[in-house]
DNA sequence: CCTTAAACTAGACGATGTCAAGATAAGCGT
DNA sequence: ACGCTTATCTTGACATCGTCTAGTTTAAGG
């Protein structure tokens, strides 16, 4: 039903348990919460033996890093699809549509969002490695697009375009998190809110000092 | 050593067990981070067994909420402090202010400031309304403040004080989980990030769009 | 067809959150 | 001073969890 990957074989092999294990993984997260994903249970849910999963990932936290890992993925191509299905030309709508995908992305898309960014994945260590190419792939490829529009002189030579995208990035990611985790009262006003913000980072770059 | 609140005495009756077990879990989790904490290694370094703590909190996740509602406390406390001693003159000045006592408040007490507002916390329901008496008396008090500020003239008319507060929050809110949770690559700029970002909300608010 | 290695299983261990039933002692009215 | 009540604390027990070790099954390649 929730799997858009793979069928569930009945051989001895499953033939597609890695896959499976992660579209699973994240339906649970989405569906019953963090709280409610046992390795376990997974594997009974999955039709396989509690320990199968260990022969794909080295443990659980390894199997929530893959799980982030792909949520970068999906990050990436909504945002670039969204930006590529705008018809904005002045650089004020273009960071209102930049800063609507951002915020839908991340709410409809909690359970990878949450780990993505989440504490505990950034601080286990040794997974992080790929992870931060990921997630600082995309910060990067943020502050570069900044650059050359610098250059083009659509942004005021005075910003500092690494320092804006660090400010940016923390706002995007903090009303997301506020509507995430159910803090804003009023999750209505989204768009409002979203377009206020992205009104105010334009105007911190179409501006100088 | 880490106990500011209270000795430990040695009578069956300890006394004073729900103040220190408070304690106790703030300095695990400041220590030891938030997957080291569990209810019956905590009760074990308190020196009481380990169903005692289910007398003062009806389960871990209440124990939880009553840590971050001292949180909640400590917040306005060090926020009220650090404006106090601010001498700023200039809106500017002042929300640079705030925005460096806040960010410095989250960074600083990180064991609170995840528990404040992390998704578990808020999700878990009942325990959640003083919880959100706490927290949005927080952000009511700050629209207030922004409301008589511009009834006396000093933000412009046009600006929905209301809407600004919330992604102001969002800012700071954004940064400080960054940092907090090492996504940052360098927290050594803390300083500009914030400073740069106060700048930007002070932007939004004194001048019209 | 036989070997090798990948994929999977069953069993076990220690740790955890929490419930139920009992022990202790502090406080209070008499 | 004494007994009762009740808050506080303890031991025992249970289900669940992550993960290790040792075996079993099957796919694949020479």
């Amino acid at each position: 039903m929730a799997n858009t990957r793979a069928s569930y074989g009945r051989s001895y092999h499953h033939g597609d348990l890695k896959a499976v294990l992660l579209d699973e993984t994240a339906r649970i997260l989405r569906e019953e919460g963090e709280e409610a994903l046992s390795l376990r249970r997974l594997a009974a849910t999955v039709g396989v033996s509690r320990t199968a999963p260990y022969h794909h990932f080295k443990n659980k936290q390894s199997l929530l890093c893959a799980v982030a890992e792909e949520g970068f993925v999906r990050f990436n191509q909504a945002i670039k699809s969204a930006m590529r299905k705008s018809h904005a030309q002045q650089g004020r709508e273009i960071m209102r549509d930049y800063a609507r995908a951002y915020v839908r992305f991340a709410v409809n898309n909690r359970e990878y969002y949450d780990l993505m960014y989440g504490a505990k994945t950034w601080r286990s260590g040794v997974l992080a490695k790929s992870l931060a190419k990921s997630a600082r792939g995309t910060l990067r490829g943020n502050i570069e697009r900044l650059q050359s529009w610098q250059a083009r002189g659509g942004i005021e030579d005075s910003i500092d375009v690494a320092e804006f995208a660090q400010v940016a990035w923390g706002t995007l990611h903090g009303i997301s998190r506020l509507l995430i985790d159910g803090i804003y009262t009023d999750s209505a006003s989204v768009r409002r809110i979203c377009d206020s913000a992205a009104d105010m980072l334009w105007h911190r770059l179409a501006q100088e000092r």
